[in-house]
DNA sequence: CATTAATAACTGACTGGTCAGTTATTAGAA
DNA sequence: TTCTAATAACTGACCAGTCAGTTATTAATG
């Protein structure tokens, strides 16, 4: 094995003292179009545009569907390019090394979907059960129906690889997570309207099938007849979670 | 050609007198002692072993060990021979291909417990509800204490590179893990033990945190603080899973 | 029992292809 | 014209897969 560090090496090398360029095919006939500017007037098919403001999402969304169908190790950087419509150089104009563009596409997908979830919940009247269905059914739209769903597989699977990614995404997306989840549960069972279960392994039995959501799609879907309608499992969860967090009916009165 | 040998080469000598010798000049380990035959008489560390029948499960074990850490494309064939205490040549008599590696290896983790879970789940004399514990928790000991719960996560992020595998996963695997539980369901709801839920989802939910297990285990714990207690985690959702299930208690009276 | 021959398991240097990352050059924009 | 976004050809590293050669083991022979 090698290396293990971040980042790849500086920038900038002025190292390689190339060979000569123009020398190596000597005779070979220069590719179609002979004259240099001049004949290109008529229809002008235009070889590319300056959109410095445009690239950056634009390449993520691109990464984000290579990586998603591939897996990072196996996802081609020509690919990504090719999906975003640029060349390979380009997106070194952009991002620094794979590495790098696999990171900003986790960050750029997961981190404004948590705040604004933090946000909605955090001023939410009704009763406790509600909000925790309101969050949930929320939480599968978005890894239902955005291909933003596809990151907790890619983090699944290459958290072995990238260490400082899972710790990022156990800290920003895991943790938060989680703390959103606890406080939800926190509020029923002090409201009495959840029964005092044991907080963490509730959340993960919360959490858990959101994630299988993601999962199914962007693994197994498309090879498997079985679709999964996800409003209707996520109504099938919270149903579930309404009658096993339910304080016990018959036996305890109220203080 | 072939001058270094100053002790008897005569036959057993070290020939590998490749092409160019010093081309490479990287890690090229020297060929240590000097006399090939005499040397070896004392203390014998044999080079290797013949050990035609031990190999290949050496060879699935070492596999999927480094296949849960790395992933498959980022697996390195030279890691899993160190591994095996074997060199990567041997690999190729064992296994064609590193593809055909990992589907042998999911081959050999998966489908000895599923036909074992299906035995154990046909004559089960008692409530539903035990039942279901049983195979949850024998479920829970495999996937959380043995190398066999990072297949899902492997399974899960290849499934896009290997059709054919993750065909192959669909049917043995989750097709019959399905087919499982849903007998258990049905076996439940026609006994009044269970209230009349849709089966499909409810599968799904109830499959969903035993994957959790796996998932978390093989790919966050390590970089995490948080342990994950299997059995407790398991048995939490075995009682959340007896409520949500139980029939409506106040308004059914058993006929 | 000691040699020798035959066979099969095993090794590791090497090859060939792929792909991340680089850079000289081109062409749009100001 | 100058500046720079963008390109396309290029390079080097890495690694799956191969194969000529080595070594353990077994069988045959003296």
């Amino acid at each position: 094995m090698q290396e293990s560090g971040e980042v790849g090496r500086a920038a900038r090398g002025a190292r390689r003292g190339r060979k000569n360029p123009a020398a190596q095919k000597s005779g070979a006939r220069l590719p179609a179009a002979q004259t240099p500017s001049a004949a290109r007037s008529a229809a002008t098919p235009r070889r590319w545009r300056r959109r410095k403001e445009a690239r950056p999402t634009e390449i993520l969304e691109a990464a984000l569907a290579v990586f998603a169908e591939r897996g990072f190790a196996a996802a081609r950087l020509d690919d990504v390019a090719a999906r975003a419509r640029i060349s390979k150089g380009t997106l070194y104009l952009y991002f620094d090394s794979k590495e790098a563009l696999f990171k900003a596409v986790v960050r750029a997908a997961i981190v404004p979907n948590i705040a604004q979830a933090e946000a909605a919940a955090s001023d939410f009247p009704g009763p406790t059960a509600d909000l925790l269905a309101v969050v949930l059914r929320r939480l599968g739209q978005v890894i239902g129906e955005t291909p933003i769903g596809a990151i907790p597989k890619l983090m699944l699977a290459e958290a072995g690889n990238f260490p400082d990614l899972a710790r990022f995404y156990l800290k920003e997306v895991i943790g938060r997570g989680f703390k959103l989840f606890s406080g939800i549960l926190a509020r029923g069972i002090a409201r009495g309207e959840f029964r005092p279960v044991e907080v963490k392994d509730t959340v993960r039995l919360i959490i858990a099938p959101m994630l299988f959501i993601g999962l199914w799609r962007h693994a197994f879907e498309r090879h498997s007849g079985e679709r999964l309608d996800a409003p209707r499992f996520v109504a099938q969860h919270i149903d579930m979670l309404r009658r096993s967090l339910a304080p016990a009916p018959s036996a305890e009165p109220r203080p």
